[in-house]
DNA sequence: ACCTGAACACCGTTCAAGT
DNA sequence: ACCTGAACACCGTTCAAGT
């Protein structure tokens, strides 16, 4: 008898891409990236999995949806990790570096959608500044969130350039240095190339390495 | 009537493994990552997809075996662009660290292969010293050939540090802050998280970041 | 020993159809 | 507009069986 009220309307809370996307982070966040199913995601939210295709023009879509939430989440922990230091010291620029490591370190599996081989269009077919194009142009909301994370650090280094504790070179070279070393370090670490036990040891690890950035390999 | 002498013994050539791997690598030099199927390898060679458990005990033991070609590839990459350069000299780094930029630039998708996902076992459930231990032991040969190229870049910055190009500091972390900025550079550049156009202006760029660090950033 | 055919339990994506 | 059922063309892996 109860045969035409399974929820009709509201069944998904009214937000079916929200409920889709909090259910495909929780998939990342228990089994890694691979564990990232649009089915299962899709039966999580107690929908058919073709329901997705209404929200997200396929997978990859919804795997630039949980990487752009990433980004957004890394600039307020970085804004927020710097925060209360001077503006300007090289020790809120280590703070922010740090606060960079220490999310990919409590969220790995975001950090790794961030970065994930999905989001690029394979092995670059044709000539390199077409197939940049092209890649820039598929997902224009996660492009910036990826240079508003990167703008923040840049107008820290600014700052830092004008207080006098970073030498006068492009910002956005020093920046991109920056950036660099840390997800070096942070994708050697994850991809297990370099070894790394406690979180401690590996944040002292991390802050060496900087260190000799910052100071110089030369005598 | 010809019905058993569709090639019995010596159908593949009497090295399936080397086969196997040769064909993989060419399924992700024409397609990237993605294109790499057990199936499509296996039928590439001629024989029966199931044929290749013989001597894989699944997909990610090809996949590692690919991975360890590439490390041995990229050592010696990098030991022949510094043989003829004066070993100590900054020269000779700046070239070894060129070359292994170039050799992701030159072949991305065997690059991405010894840095894929597929080697890691997830996100790390139990704690991480156990975890890392056991990714240790799944591929020896494989992290035998990492330490192989790591040590290649040790063994210089020891020759640069007693020529007095380099500064004295533990060899092993000035290595690994070069490895970390190179690999992060090469990433980010082909996740298209930094843009890059042609080769030679890539190259420029990257070594005005790798010239950062090398002086430092600290005025 | 080495290889195969058939089957299993999954995928992402598409299509016609329901309300 | 939004969702579903059924189907398609794939996967990796396993198992019993052939030589």
């Amino acid at each position: 008898m109860p045969k035409k009220l399974p929820q009709k309307l509201g069944y998904h809370h009214g937000d079916l891409r929200r409920a889709l996307i909090d259910a495909a982070t929780q998939l990342v966040a228990e089994g890694g990236e691979g564990a990232f199913t649009l089915r299962e995601a899709a039966a999580r939210v107690g929908v058919s999995h073709v329901a997705a295709y209404r929200h997200f023009a396929d997978k990859t879509a919804l795997f630039a949806a949980l990487a752009e939430e990433g980004f957004r989440r890394l600039r307020t922990t970085q804004a927020e990790a710097g925060r209360e230091l001077p503006r300007g010291s090289l020790a809120r620029i280590e703070a922010l570096a740090l606060a960079y490591v220490g999310f990919a370190l409590d969220d790995p599996s975001t950090y790794r959608v961030m970065f994930g081989d999905r989001l690029d269009d394979g092995p670059v077919p044709g000539t390199e500044e077409a197939q940049a194009a092209r890649a820039r142009a598929r997902f224009p909301t996660l492009d910036e969130a990826v240079e508003a994370s990167f703008d923040l650090l840049v107008s820290e280094v600014v700052a830092a350039q004008e207080a006098g504790t970073l030498r006068a070179a492009p910002p956005r070279d020093l920046a991109l240095a920056l950036w660099t070393l840390s997800h070096g370090y942070v994708d050697l670490l994850q991809k297990r190339r370099i070894r790394g036990d406690e979180r401690a040891k590996i944040e002292r690890h991390y802050l060496r390495i900087l260190g000799i950035s910052l100071h110089g390999m030369r005598p």
